[in-house]
DNA sequence: TGCGAACCGTACCGTACGGTACTTATCGGG
DNA sequence: CCCGATAAGTACCGTACGGTACGGTTCGCA
């Protein structure tokens, strides 16, 4: 374990060089085909090199998982006026891109690894990927959730609980799903918007229920 | 690969006796402390009889899933007619009883071993915790919800997209993040109640929208 | 009582991995 | 031109696992 708190500049180009066959290889073959070895002989550098920057192997699939969190970047919302129909699209948006983000191969790749860690080292990869790769995503819905209630088209108490619904109605069991290896789903734009239409049946107020399309 | 098609008596009770001691050690140590010679060890049987009743380790993994899918049974639906509140009541029964079955250890274990193993196997072993251990919680689900139907309670076109639905109310990405570690809920009756809540205000016909406390 | 099957305990084998040590080569600065 | 640092390549070590083989023991059964 010896990369820890250093957000800013992470490693070197070299070693991101490394870490990103590292990824390949992960993606390729699992977790068994991710050997110290192997990643040296796939980025032609030595074991040494490798124990020198990243430690031991925990380190360097901890290096893993931060590098491609910091590949990862969510552009910022701009401070636009939502309009019912803007909001929705906006939804939509997210949703298809959340549903694609958990379907990647880097992505699912490293959450099995982080959940076949999880008995081993106190889920210390789980924490680094949920705080790491997620934390982006989910400030990216708050921020737009949020920005709806402002506008008068939502209505919650708690803006937590309303995120992790619409995360439920967007996701359901997918997840897992594919985690476990069940191939992605066909129409994931059907999906999103199945989701977004539920979510604002819950939280939208007047203004947006008036433009939906009735149920039935 | 020894063990495929064989629904009833599985395995014989001393077998049943080493499966079980080879999921409590999956349970306290995780894969890597489920090796042959441990379970042998733990269950006091030899390595050769481990081999000659499940072929080889893989098939010990599957007996095992099959085992403890073997111990789960959901008492059928009784025909009652089904009214607004106890439509409500057996839906947050189902719901807590689910987040219950989730966040157990066993079934947490069996998971992580499953996304971990889903790379080399072709997710034999995923198909498998699929089948045996979700369907029967699937069915109950999904006879709950067509009997609302039938009672003019709920109202749908695919019942399969209202128990998915249901499903992401209900569990979010709860089941994600305890796989990778995170303790499980605090208040599980809490989200029952919500995840139900929200599934009749989308599902519920005006009678029993009717009964539901006003959104404030 | 004797026989055979099942099974336990253990020792064993080949392999492959994590981690370390050592040699060689490249390269920037005085 | 030399020197120190960095890193590639390789060889090596200890260990631990999956899988097999074998001797000894129990138990059902004729």
């Amino acid at each position: 374990m010896s990369v820890d708190n250093l957000e800013p500049s992470e490693f070197s180009p070299r070693q991101n060089a490394v870490l990103e066959q590292a990824l390949q290889l992960l993606v390729d073959g699992g977790e068994k085909a991710l050997t110290t070895s192997g990643v040296a002989r796939a980025a032609n550098c030595s074991k040494e090199s490798l124990y020198k920057w990243f430690g031991d192997r925990d380190g360097l699939l901890s290096a893993m998982i931060a590098y491609q969190a910091s590949k990862v970047r969510t552009f910022e919302r701009n401070g636009e006026r939502l309009t019912s129909a803007s909001l929705h699209d906006h939804l939509v948006i997210f949703s298809k891109d959340l549903l694609e983000v958990l379907a990647g191969d880097v992505s699912l790749a490293l959450n099995r690894l982080a959940v076949g860690q999880s008995h081993r080292d106190g889920s210390k990869l789980g924490k680094l990927l949920l705080e790491r790769g997620r934390r982006q995503i989910d400030r990216r819905a708050m921020g737009l959730i949020d920005s709806g209630k402002r506008a008068g088209l939502l209505r919650f108490h708690d803006a937590d609980e309303a995120y992790h619904t619409l995360y439920g109605l967007i996701v359901s069991d997918l997840h897992v799903r594919m985690l476990l290896g069940e191939p992605g789903l066909k129409d994931t734009a059907r999906q999103a918007e199945r989701a977004v239409s539920a979510f604002l049946r819950l939280y939208g107020t007047e203004k947006v229920l008036a433009e939906m399309p009735l149920v039935g």
